[in-house]
DNA sequence: ATTATATACTGGTATAGACCATGTTGCAAG
DNA sequence: CTTGCAACATGGTCTATACCAGTATATAAT
């Protein structure tokens, strides 16, 4: 075999990885360990492994260790609407777990995004998602109290495009999508199983109904490490 | 100074080349040499090379030595369609730092997203953008050979979409878009004036001409608090 | 002068050790 | 049971050295 070594041991974790010896999230030995099973150095078997990480296929963390990089959820922003058909798509199991469920007075902001008369209630509720049990990001939704009146709260939390759908005839029309980028607070970070300080995917979404009425707000707040938006336009 | 060893000597080798003291072309002294006279070890002094061909600075031949191999660096940009128009449109004033432009083989990742064949060369350039002088982003932008044969480093950087459409008649058709969000890097972070770990706001965007075929590939990482994309769909 | 060849030099790979900063963990003190 | 801290593990950097496979060049033979 003319190839260096490093590129060897390179094809050898590759291929160990896709036979299913670690999954995705798993830790691999450490360098040390490594370097006396392939009988190298810890210099070349880290050759190997730079390889990898280049590759995408490795992520590196001092004092933790070497991972099986992460596959991100992808939301395709076209055709698919909410979070639940997003998650099956990718034969993933949703769930979400609700925080809040509250009627009141909407905020400055939320009354001008809807474009609320005065004294219009809302329905304002904070979940946390998941995929396959993962948490994939907190939201907060506010919806107008007539856009649900007759709705359980089942109904609202479980799917609310559906049931929109299927029982007042509403069908989304366009979204205002704002997407930016921070760190996550630390009340986040515990609902999201992640660090004070980690990325944030930040996404503010404003939906409106085929008639142009604005009918939800939502700002939700994406694990950067586990979320992965994908337009085309 | 905080960084390591071979950060500095980069940073070294790179403003000597920019002051002048090697142009383009030019042969610099041997990692052996290079290693004595910055008093490190060749691996060290190795590793400073590399980072600097990873840039595309340098170029290296076995059994010939290190070459130069970029252009100076440093231009304003006037009217690129993205992302000086989006600039102007918020009142700020547009500019960019060009920090490396080289052709060469692009990385398995490359050759995928554009579709490439074996032995297709890629033209690779990363730039640093400005709004009002503050830094917005870094972004990687890689374009088949085949595509800017025949324009200049000036077409291809201030007005690609505008040189390709008016040169070669080649219209930008579709995009695919991937957003995520992550944590700056120590390199990326210094480029955009933040912290190593503020948040990022990352694109990877692959441009389609009319028939199909891709044509760009971009990778760019936003800063987090100072960006924000508004999408419509 | 031309051609072969030996030699020196180049970057590429590999070793075996060392120290560092950071992250994790287990144990002791409260 | 919680908290704080010490010990440990991990990847990141760095050293000093060695040998290899290509390239260039000086030297010797033609």
């Amino acid at each position: 075999m003319g190839s260096p070594v490093y590129i060897q041991i390179h094809n050898e974790i590759k291929k160990a990885i896709e036979a299913g010896k670690w999954s995705v999230g798993d830790r691999i030995p450490s360098e040390r360990e490594l370097a006396v099973q392939f009988h190298v150095s810890r210099m070349t078997l880290r050759q190997a492994i730079q390889t990898l990480v280049e590759e995408g296929i490795l992520e590196r963390f001092v004092g933790s260790g070497t991972f099986v990089a992460n596959q991100k959820v992808q939301e395709k922003m076209s055709g698919v609407t909410g979070f639940t058909d997003l998650m099956l798509a990718q034969g993933k199991q949703p769930s979400s777990k609700t925080i809040s469920y509250h009627v009141m007075s909407p905020s400055l902001s939320e009354s001008e995004k809807l474009k609320l008369k005065d004294e219009t209630q809302v329905l304002r509720m904070e979940r946390v998602r998941y995929g396959d049990d993962v948490p994939i990001s907190f939201e907060v939704a506010t919806i107008p109290l007539e856009i649900v009146e007759g709705l359980s709260k089942q109904e609202v939390s479980e799917s609310l495009y559906r049931t929109l759908e299927a029982k007042k005839g509403l069908v989304p029309g366009h979204a205002k999508q704002m997407v930016s980028a921070s760190s996550a607070s630390e009340r986040i970070a515990e609902y999201l199983n992640i660090k004070r300080g980690d990325a944030i995917l930040r996404l503010r979404q404003i939906s409106y109904l085929q008639d142009g009425r604005p009918f939800e707000y939502v700002r939700t707040q994406y694990v950067g490490e586990r979320f992965e938006f994908v337009l085309e336009k």
